[in-house]
DNA sequence: GACATTAGTAATCAATCAATTACTCGAGCG
DNA sequence: CGCTCGAGTAATTGATTGATTACTAATGTC
């Protein structure tokens, strides 16, 4: 296989295994057994486990930043109306639960905050959506903030394994239905999905 | 020192540290360092690591509990007027703040939702404050969806380090502002503290 | 004044983990 | 063929880490 093709199948792989346990609580072995590859190969390839973390930080918040720009390409092309933005912006962030490596192994950046190396990174990414939403979309700043609020209890309920593990609990079947939404079954399947993959 | 003292001394120091670090980036030997104890001693008064972590979890869900059961107790008694019970629930919530370890542990077992034992704890917690404010303090359950999320985009920010790290930066300043209020002063004061503690 | 009991520590161990080294295998190619 | 180069692994290593063991020093107390 082409070192390109296999790069971007081990930072998918990668993404999914440290969106679950986090950055300290994943080893290079698991990431290796996940993308079916030696564990020497993976470090060989991105030369330490902290880079290859910062990597899969960095195609997280592009493919975060592409959904988000389309959006805004729609609404600015007048082909949704400028009325629906926010509500758009937040299904395209719902739709990415898809992939859960992606909202997830961002997420485990941003509470590495004491890190000097992914800590700088982090910081720098949770800005540039900031500045994403209030500039290039024009969002009012209390309206973005209220909106990344919405996005971080949605990463912590994905995070805190809600999803996997409410079982007929009357409060979390609520708080779930109120913040995914539309989206809720689709989460649900992912969430099974990966159960049984993990099992 | 009797046990029951050192034991609530080092139940502090270790908040501080898991909430830093996470429970897989914490070694028990930091924990120790913390508290001016030997290793071992951390490990024979817990048990393990992860006891540690469920009682460091446990002791922050109660500050949590008791801080939002003190503001339902003021509005009931009418010591302050119902309208405001939104209000001075957020407040509380920031007043915590001052003992960062207390927000930031509870976040840590919050991400930790893959871990059995962990993930167990921390989901019952987080609902047990959402039926908290949804039954015990009668707010609308979409209000107490929306106040969850206010309060993990404080953790957001304060685990990524934004309060250390916003220099001068323009849309971190204000995403602080707006994030933090009125109490951003406090924040910034204890984020000094901690830094110089640090060095 | 022996004797528990409590509050700790020093030394060490077994396991884990990221990283390095030294290889192997196969495809292209002159 | 002989030879290199890209793709990959097996074996190993040094450091870390949670946990255990075996101790010691102080504090009552009968």
């Amino acid at each position: 296989m082409p070192a390109a093709e296999r790069r971007e199948l081990i930072l998918g792989h990668a993404s999914e295994v440290f969106g679950r346990r986090g950055y300290p609580g994943t080893t290079t072995e698991q990431i290796a057994q996940a993308a079916g590859i030696s564990q020497p190969y993976v470090v060989r390839m991105f030369g330490t486990k902290e880079k290859l973390f910062v990597e899969v930080m960095e195609r997280a918040l592009g493919k975060l930043i592409v959904a988000f720009r389309e959006v805004i390409r729609l609404r600015d092309s007048g082909e949704i109306p400028a009325g629906e933005l926010g509500a758009r912006l937040g299904q395209a962030y719902v739709d990415l639960i898809e992939d859960r490596g992606i909202l997830m192994s961002l997420m485990q950046g941003f509470i590495q905050g004491h890190d000097d190396v992914i800590g700088r990174r982090a910081r720098a990414g949770f800005l540039e959506i900031y500045r994403l939403l209030r500039d290039e979309a024009g969002i009012p700043a209390d309206d973005v903030r209220s909106f990344l609020a919405d996005g971080m209890l949605i990463n912590t309920l994905l995070a805190i394994g809600m999803p996997d593990n409410f079982e007929g609990d009357e409060a979390a079947t609520e708080l779930m239905n109120l913040s995914f939404g539309a989206k809720l079954d689709a989460v649900l399947c992912v969430a099974s999905e990966q159960s049984s993959r993990q099992a």
